[in-house]
DNA sequence: AACATATATTCTCTATTGTCGAATAATAAT
DNA sequence: ATTATTATTCGACAATAGAGAATATATGTT
């Protein structure tokens, strides 16, 4: 129960959080995997993940004061815990394993 | 309907047939991932995602003759279509992008 | 032939994750 | 009060993750 490695989603995730370090919350946080990704997250991308993150304790919140501005609701910050920056270690290392040599992939070349 | 982007466990299953290159079947695959993530891998964590593969035309799959040993049951080869190969370097240079430039995450350590 | 042995794959089942967007909450401006 | 704005939660459903028992198919033994 619970995955063997961090899935692609937390992966991003993660990485969006630390990439931003200080003040992430959820819209920054999905600006930031959509640009990255270039494609569009929906809420239920962003949020659903995180709160497992979360319950993973691969991450921690902090609530937020109301910023002065119209609309200005609260936010939750998201900070990577030890485990988490652990876990992101341990993929890229994966990651780097399962590319090392690959052969070139690029259909219709020789070289 | 379909996921945004490869799994991990599509990627890796995928990188595992490129790099084995020729007579890649089911048992050969589970040992090269097994290999290159240190862990053991299940039937269904192999056999299941290498079908969605073939569902979705990553790879295409070619009967093979029994070969004459004992247990020697006809083998199932899996090789890369042109969209499987596009599928990683997708996914690749999503990975890239998302792990440029990100500050160190080795906890500890200030430079 | 009957039976044991060995290899490869399929199948079944449950848990967890992925995705979408409507609904809700909270705040400021008019 | 009412409206506009920003942020998050929620509910529903589809798809994937993961384990391992069951099945299929071949060879070796007697």
């Amino acid at each position: 129960m619970g995955y063997k490695f961090l899935t692609r989603q937390e992966e991003l995730l993660l990485l969006a959080i630390w990439r931003i370090q200080d003040r992430a919350y959820g819209m920054a946080i999905k600006e930031q995997v959509e640009k990255v990704t270039c494609s569009r997250w929906s809420f239920g991308a962003v949020y659903a993940p995180l709160s497992r993150l979360l319950k993973k304790r691969l991450v921690f919140s902090i609530k937020g004061e109301p910023t002065p501005e119209r609309g200005g609701k609260s936010k939750v910050f998201y900070e990577l815990t030890d485990e988490g920056k652990k876990a992101l270690l341990e993929i890229e290392k994966i990651s780097r394993a399962s590319w090392l040599g690959i052969p070139n992939l690029k259909s219709g070349e020789t070289e």
